[in-house]
RNA sequence: GCGCCGCUAGCUCAAUUGGCAGAGCAAGUGACUCUUAAUCACUAGGUUGUAGGUUCGAUUCCUACGCGGCGCACCA
């Protein structure tokens, strides 16, 4: 990694172009600039029958290109908006030019000029005055793009480096167009799921990151200390018991969308922070959470793409054609691992189901690794997950598997529980909430049975949650959606990192 | 935590069996008043991730470490 005391000279030349400015009085960082249009509206703003004397226009943004032709200069000029040519003549700015000698790529400026259409046809600014508005003092790792007739674009180098790329995401926004849209569609996703949810008559609201005691979830938490009160905090792992904490509240319909922190692995599909989308209904059960979640998908996907065709790409970076035409298919879980030549994992004892995961090739060190709920998660895993591509409820999951979850109301091994899959990923896990407190305290006491065993995941006992649902919690129907791994599906993108602005890395050295 | 791969100029990449560390772009100087990967000429730019080792000689081989990518494990 470069030192950033140390300059190299590149960087040094930029340096002294500075000091030369500086002598000549102009201020390399100004205060501001008041523009008239963005890039795109200048173009906008052009017709041919103008000619030559097309409107005078102030546009604010950086050098994307600048080609040095003697008495002339052409420059792309990039704002948000997108990038509109400069035109610089010597004889047209006069005392002005010597500004022009000391610009570099990358510089921010505004300019005012006047509006025409190039003999190569392409509508440039032909700059009457300059204004210096930033100076880049050091050069963003650009490549060259050849925009082909056909619209294609080809780069040549740039900025590849996976690991630049993430630590240094200023530059990587800097100078893909295409990197900024993924986040750009991010926020458009939020923003949908936002309005989707308030239109319903549900409350966004904000609950502790900072607990005294986590829960929610099975996954190992952060650890911190609040120096006034002296105790350890624990960063959350999931929203969930708090809000069901509203709906005993009288708050019916609530929903929060925030950060959840999980010590554990980072991968493609894992950061350590992430962020989490549950939204929690009185009186609806989980089917009617499946039908909204249903439509918000199917809404979002139309909303974004006009649509409801999609081809987007596996793990392996193979194509895949996804229809997000509803009702998605309903599968239930223990049918659905049979269906697919998988165990009756109700039936089954622990050693059918390890010798059901060597037969699927799992190897038998993780299959002798685990028992009761984790080892039906593998069964699940092996047999039926692999063929979730298209978005698909699963329903009605053993009641090992999920301790907040209700019995299922016509078979008590079972709760009512279901998780969309889309693309073998998991999107979305919700059930009928489970409002027993003497059901929800032998569940805990069962989970703090586990801990005790040396699961580190299981959940601790919650009395104040317990005391709450004594109160009395309506009939309530919940659900928990990764926005991370929405967004990649929407975006296409393959890493968790090229959804998340900053992704977790080791410091660098 | 384990395995594989990578780390060379500001960026993207070369470098034969271990034998003078190179190119394109970017940069500097010069030419050029409609260019757009501008073009042309010249110039400069390196502790080859870090620390050791083997060797007459290491970008290359060995060991350790650092960072990253991918896979595995963990993790709904």
């Amino acid at each position: 990694m470069t030192d950033t005391t140390e300059r190299n000279y590149v960087e040094q030349a930029r340096r002294d172009k500075r000091a030369a400015l500086e002598a000549q009085g102009v201020r390399p960082f100004a205060y501001g600039y008041d523009r008239s249009h963005t890039a795109a509206e200048s173009a906008g703003a052009y017709r041919d029958e103008m000619g030559e004397a097309g409107p005078e226009v102030r546009v604010a943004g950086r050098l994307a290109t600048f080609r040095d032709q003697g008495k002339t200069r052409f420059a792309h000029l990039e704002d948000a908006s997108g990038r509109i040519q400069l035109y610089f003549r010597r004889d047209a700015l006069g005392r002005q030019w010597e500004l022009v000698e000391l610009l570099d790529a990358d510089d921010h400026v505004g300019v005012r000029g006047t509006l025409f259409r190039t003999r190569s046809g392409e509508v440039t600014i032909r700059v009457s005055e300059l204004t210096l508005l930033a100076k880049a003092l050091r050069p963003l790792p650009r490549g060259k793009r050849q925009v082909a007739d056909d619209g294609a674009e080809q780069v040549f180098g740039g900025l590849q480096d996976p690991e630049l790329r993430y630590r240094q995401r200023y530059a990587d926004l800097a100078v893909h167009p295409e990197v900024r849209a993924v986040f750009q569609l991010r926020a458009r996703v939020v923003r949908f799921i936002r309005r989707f949810l308030d239109e319903r008559g549900f409350l966004e609201v904000e609950t502790p990151v900072l607990q005294s005691l986590y829960g929610g979830a099975s996954a190992r938490p952060f650890h911190t200390h609040h120096n006034a009160l002296d105790i350890p905090l624990f960063l959350r792992i999931a929203d969930e018991l708090y809000l069901k904490r509203l709906l005993v509240g009288g708050m019916e319909r609530v929903y929060e969308i925030g950060h959840d922190f999980r010590n554990e692995g980072i991968d493609r599909t894992h950061n350590p922070e992430f962020t989490m989308l549950e939204w929690y209904m009185a009186y609806a059960d989980y089917h009617a959470v499946a039908a909204m979640i249903e439509e918000l998908l199917v809404g979002l996907v139309r909303e974004l793409f006009g649509g409801t065709q999609l081809v987007r790409h596996d793990e392996r970076g193979r194509p895949v054609a996804l229809d997000f035409t509803p009702p998605f298919p309903r599968l239930r879980f223990v049918e659905g691992i049979r269906d697919h030549g998988g165990p009756d994992v109700l039936s089954a004892t622990d050693d059918e189901m390890r010798a059901a995961l060597r037969r699927a090739g799992v190897p038998g060190d993780v299959a002798a690794s685990c028992g009761g709920g984790k080892l039906i998660d593998e069964v699940f895993k092996a047999y039926l997950e692999p063929h979730l591509v298209q978005p698909t409820f699963v329903l009605d999951y053993p009641k090992a598997l999920s301790p907040l979850a209700k019995a299922h109301r016509d078979d008590p091994r079972l709760t009512e529980r279901f998780e969309l899959f889309v693309l073998g990923r998991e999107l979305a896990n919700a059930f009928s909430e489970l409002n027993d407190p003497d059901d929800q305290r032998a569940r805990f006491e069962d989970q703090v049975r586990q801990r005790a065993a040396g699961d580190e995941e299981a959940q601790h006992y919650d009395a104040d949650y317990i005391r709450a649902l004594e109160y009395g919690m309506p009939p309530a129907g919940g659900i928990g959606v990764g926005i991370d791994r929405l967004v990649m599906l929407l975006a296409d993108q393959p890493s968790i990192r090229d959804v998340i602005l900053f992704p977790a890395m080791r410091p660098e050295s």
